[in-house]
DNA sequence: CCTACGTTTCCTTGCCTCCC
DNA sequence: GGGAGGCAAGGAAACGTAGG
């Protein structure tokens, strides 16, 4: 017998082709090489200790991350290919990596476009460093030797959206549902949130947490903070996560918190001062927005505000929030955070990543500085007006001054959007490129 | 003890497949 | 062709806990 499993431990199970990976390794000579069709869970988080063994026991080559639909329409599991010989990754050494996914990935399955020609021209560099530091071993197979690069730079000239040294100071909004659903209890009447979600949309059970009563969804009466129409008595303008759902879309709130209800502890009002940079939690991309009516939002809702000394220095929010919507940053935060799989690329936003993301640092002595930020607010301005539109002349500006701030060339540039051009559809990427992606930029044209 | 916020959990949405 | 049903990605919101 090769192998035997159990001296694998029982720390939960194996899956059959991680059992063939470990044989596989056990079988080759030193400097041998082997080449494995695997399912794309090969990049999940679990199967650390799987790839924890195959770097530190092969030299990785090639890792291809190919999609489903390689293998007839019944299996749909997602494929990838992994190429690697016996003895172990050296740390400056790199892999190469594609990632295929839309019409491309069709054209290959077709056989129309061998895997050989798409790796010559599309191919990114991994540092294998980046995976042997990482503590799941993790192989971000998007993230190639130029994006750390970019990225680097990008760091260089700019100060981070919040935490220690950041520009702002964040919040979130009221600790409410978005309907802003409450129990009353019909022992102390006062108000509280309602008890967990159970399966099939009801609410558990909980006890008050005023006077310990225990509360039964058929038995408290049901009131709720957020109304449609103005209600009588003191209220506030109210914004939830789907009113942030476009690039530079103003928001007029169409809902409204009721103020001064008894019993119920409302936030300080001072987080909600004006104006402040409203980003949503959820959501593929980062969408934000500058709210200028005082307007309360829930805690699926994040607050950030300039802090008084950049705010003083001059600074203003409009710049911010065109940081934030700028295709770099799209780009920045879709390398730093997106799944693997393309098909599942999505950003997980909370404070904490985001607390990094780059706004460009301005130089508020140099008239060239004081200018381009300036010119970048009035044209933030126009966009939430209505006065410009997406992806229009004022849109396209925007982005060159901030390219500028960052010290990014026009190759840089055109590198960056042309990261964009393989990404699934969605609104993200609609609002971020109206008219259509650009091609993905060709290093090898450079040299040629 | 309280606040802040990341994590967990569950619902909704939208896609895919199957079957009529 | 279209409706039902299954499935999972995406999103919202309650929970739990770290840290002051």
């Amino acid at each position: 017998m090769l192998f035997n499993p159990r001296s694998l431990g029982n720390e939960g199970d194996w899956d059959s082709w991680e059992l063939f990976i470990m044989i596989s390794i056990d079988a080759l000579r030193e400097g041998g090489r082997l080449a494995l069709v695997l399912p794309d869970s090969f990049f999940y988080p679990q199967k650390a200790r799987t790839r924890k063994r195959f770097f530190e026991e092969m030299t990785v080559e090639k890792v291809f991350s190919l999609g489903p639909d390689w293998f007839g329409p019944d299996v749909r599991m997602g494929t990838i290919v992994v190429q690697a010989r016996r003895g172990r990754s050296k740390n400056a050494s790199t892999l190469h990596s594609i990632v295929l996914s839309g019409a491309l990935r069709q054209q290959a399955i077709r056989g129309q476009i061998p895997l050989s020609q798409i790796e010559s021209t599309r191919s990114r560099e991994i540092p294998v460093a980046r995976v042997l530091e990482s503590p799941t071993y993790e192989i971000e197979v998007f993230r190639s030797i130029d994006d750390d690069r970019i990225m680097a730079a990008i760091a260089a000239n700019s100060v981070c959206l919040s935490g220690a040294d950041g520009l702002c100071e964040r919040a979130r909004g009221e600790e409410i549902n978005k309907a802003g659903l409450l129990w009353v209890c019909p022992s102390c009447l006062s108000p509280t949130t309602p008890g967990r979600k159970v399966k099939g949309g009801a609410y558990a059970d909980k006890a008050c947490e005023k006077c310990g009563h225990l509360l039964r969804p058929r038995f408290v009466d049901t009131d709720s903070l957020i109304v449609d129409r103005k209600p009588k008595g003191a209220f506030a303008p109210f914004i939830d996560g789907d009113d942030i759902a476009r690039r530079y879309c103003q928001v007029a709130p169409r809902k409204w918190l009721r103020l001064g209800v008894p019993g119920w502890e409302y936030k300080d009002d001072s987080i909600y001062r004006s104006p402040k940079i409203l980003l949503r939690q959820a959501g593929v991309g980062v969408f934000a927005t500058l709210d200028e009516t005082e307007a309360r939002c829930p805690q699926s809702v994040y607050i950030y505000r300039l802090r008084d000394l950049p705010e003083f220095k001059g600074y203003k929010h409009e710049f911010v929030l065109a940081a934030l919507l700028s295709r770099t940053v799209a780009y920045v935060v879709f390398k730093r955070f997106a799944e693997v799989d393309p098909a599942k690329a999505h950003a997980k936003l909370t404070h904490e990543r985001i607390a990094d993301l780059p706004i460009p640092r301005v130089d508020f002595r140099r008239r060239k500085d004081r200018t381009a930020h300036d010119a970048v607010v009035s044209r933030v301005r126009s966009l939430l007006e209505g006065k410009a539109q997406l992806g229009g002349t004022e849109d396209r500006e925007i982005e060159q001054i901030l390219r500028e701030f960052w010290n990014l060339s026009a190759d840089d540039g055109a590198y960056i959007n042309g990261e964009f051009f393989d990404l699934p559809e969605g609104q993200a990427i609609t609002d971020l490129f109206p008219n259509g992606r650009p091609k993905p930029f060709n290093r090898e044209l450079e040299t040629a």
